[in-house]
DNA sequence: GTTTGGTTTGTAAAGTTTCCAAACTAACAA
DNA sequence: TTGTTAGTTTGGAAACTTTACAAACCAAAC
């Protein structure tokens, strides 16, 4: 669907040219009128004009004055963006827990709490835990510019309907619509991986960069993609599917794994199950029903088991190659890695670096996420920020 | 560098609609006022008059009148675009040849010619060809909007320096800066590869998509990436080097070929001169000192040469792996292939749509580019049409 | 210490560009 | 003639800009 051309309006006009007064005020501030109105070459009066409505809404404020510059003269008066003149509410629902997030402009926690997802989650249920949670956050309803969900599976953004969350038994939910029945704001939807590198790129490892990648190892591989300061999201949705990528040409001919059917190629060498699985085959004797987990393994490499050690080596130089793959198309400034198999980095890190190194002709920064846990949440109450239309926007 | 956000100005709006209504035009053609109106929501008046601005400079045309509506009532008067009101040159520059095209607004050319590089082309041959070219084209001067020029080679769009063409030895030369002095006209300067899947996506196999990869295979691999619309050139003019994908994890350990240096992982394995030299190999007696082209290569496979078969077999799924790796990373619509190598596709192509369709869970269009030798010098003139500001912005 | 001159900030008034709504004319069928 | 649709004219509203000015401030001259 093509993406509709504003008409320009006289008050369009206006709204771009608050945004672009509001960004140069959260860029630079503190930073008085004159300033604004020539780093944007708009006229002072117009911008002071301007700043009159945004003060007057609250958003913006007076914060003491400035020295007068060489030769004398009045001294300025500045200007700064009042963070807590609006508040977001993000969550990210994951197929374990549910973490939800209330934070100001600047992106200051003020309220969060985390839940274990519920096992199967309707949106009755849903919607009461995220009531119970803004009734006891400490923000007036009338402050809540929006609430940002991030959903483990295949998300439609511009309509909000989940498509697919196989973790959650999501078919098709419209999601959007019905949260803004209920709650009565706006609401933005879309896939967790994406919403970690919004948060990543807002307050994390990415801040101030416009194009990042960020990839989450788990019991998946995905990847959220910020390119030229927007989020990607590919031509039916399903950009950043990393976890689907081919590492191995022999595969072409070879690979049939039954056990991973629905998952992707490198998911199967280098996700968590895999690295367990293989680890188990290792030791000839048992099969699959011995339960054990990515973590386990990391730990019996640590101390001293040498299949581990095997095993974990050659999941990473799948994710390694991944790694390259996604640095040589996007040419990105940072690459920020997390998810649960990254909280044993130290193992990791050293052998994707030097791969990258080596293979590729250009070198992005390697980081490991910031936020953690949280940038799923914290990213879905960038995406309200980013979405939502003025006074508000471009605070990115 | 953070692309400026322009100031609302009266001005400023005036041409957000006046585009809006030329791309409106485009695509419906013929359209009368009133239609142009409630579909862009702004006011017959304003379209009106806005139109009568267009007329007036030669872009728009009254173009016959529709049939009365159902109820009887005045007939409309029917719109369209003077596709003949401007023109755009566009050369492709590549390291064997020089590709000259000038085409109309609809991309009718209206002049081509195609010359061997010179053994060192200097900036003053080059102009002298291109002012030869032009004075021989049968298109007024006041009415060429733009020039755009695709090198082999690492180029800055915004300021149109080319930073390296080794095939053409230059480094670091401010192509734009030159040549507008030169020419007294706009000038775009693009990376041949991105400039050939602008032409695809204007006149060729992509037209009318909005995310498209178009892939070339010949002596390197390069892809051109077309995401929401835009050409994504990454943080630093590199994005879409797949050449250096990493399509076998062993490489991680053990990849070291000195003959390649320079090159990528992937470009080493599939390229044109790899399968040459992986024959000549093959025949265990010769070294690379046998001079033999890709070609020759699939002419002796088309006569049953086996060993040929099986180079080809083996360079080809590491196309067909890095294939799958693009299509997953960005969810295109089409993937279209192109470059010397997929003058053979009947060899290539069966093989990588089975892998596509085994490895991807999306499946895009995979096709054969349609412009062939021309796509590079067409999406020069293309990008002049995208690039150039009102009014005729947007034709893309 | 005070005055004077130059400089900078911010505001007010008048002017410009652009858009739109409403009324109007034109063209056409029944 | 009547009703309907297409396009134009007119008057006005919204937004920006330019110009002019008051307030605030430094610094050097007196």
């Amino acid at each position: 669907m093509r993406k509709q051309s504003v008409s320009g309006t006289p008050r369009e006009m206006k709204r771009m040219n608050q945004r672009l007064i509001l960004q140069t005020i959260r860029r630079k501030q503190p930073i008085s009128r004159t300033e604004i109105s020539e780093m944007t070459s708009i006229s002072r009066t117009t911008v002071s004009q301007l700043i009159d409505e945004m003060m007057e809404e609250g958003v913006v404020r007076e914060t003491g004055r400035g020295s007068s510059p060489t030769q004398g003269g009045r001294k300025p008066v500045f200007l700064s963006i009042d963070d807590d003149s609006g508040f977001v509410c993000g969550l990210d629902i994951g197929g374990s827990s549910i973490t939800f997030v209330v934070c100001n402009l600047s992106g200051k926690v003020v309220s969060k709490e985390v839940v274990s997802t519920p096992v199967s989650l309707g949106l009755e249920s849903l919607f009461r835990l995220i009531e119970r949670f803004l009734d006891n956050a400490p923000v007036p309803v009338e402050r809540l510019i929006g609430l940002g969900v991030g959903a483990p599976g295949i998300t439609r953004f511009h309509d909000g309907v989940v498509l697919s969350a196989p973790s959650l038994g999501w078919t098709d939910l419209p999601l959007k619509e019905e949260m803004e029945d209920r709650f009565n704001l706006p609401v933005y939807v879309e896939n967790d991986v994406n919403m970690a590198a919004l948060g990543e790129c807002w307050l994390g490892a990415g801040k101030g960069k416009r194009h990042v990648v960020m990839i989450t190892v788990g019991t998946g591989i995905g990847c959220g993609l910020i390119l030229n300061g927007d989020l990607y999201r590919g031509s039916r949705w399903a950009s950043g599917e990393i976890g689907f990528m081919v590492t191995d040409s022999h595969a072409v001919e070879h690979w049939d794994d039954p056990v991973f059917s629905g998952f992707g190629y490198m998911e199967s060498k280098a996700g968590g199950p895999a690295i367990a699985r293989q680890y188990l085959r290792g030791l000839k004797d048992t099969d699959g029903t011995l339960v054990s987990n990515a973590k386990d393994i990391f730990d019996l490499w640590r101390k001293g088991d040498e299949t581990a050690g095997a095993v974990i080596w050659e999941a990473n130089k799948h994710l390694a190659a991944g790694i390259v793959n996604v640095v040589v198309l996007f040419d990105p400034e940072v690459v920020i890695l997390g998810g649960g198999l990254m909280k044993s980095q130290d193992l990791l890190l050293p052998q994707i670096l030097k791969t990258v190194k080596r293979f590729a002709p250009i070198q992005p920064e390697i980081r490991i996420s910031q936020l953690g846990d949280d940038a799923g949440a914290l990213g879905a109450g960038a995406l309200v920020l980013k979405e939502h239309d003025c006074p508000y926007q471009g605070v990115l």
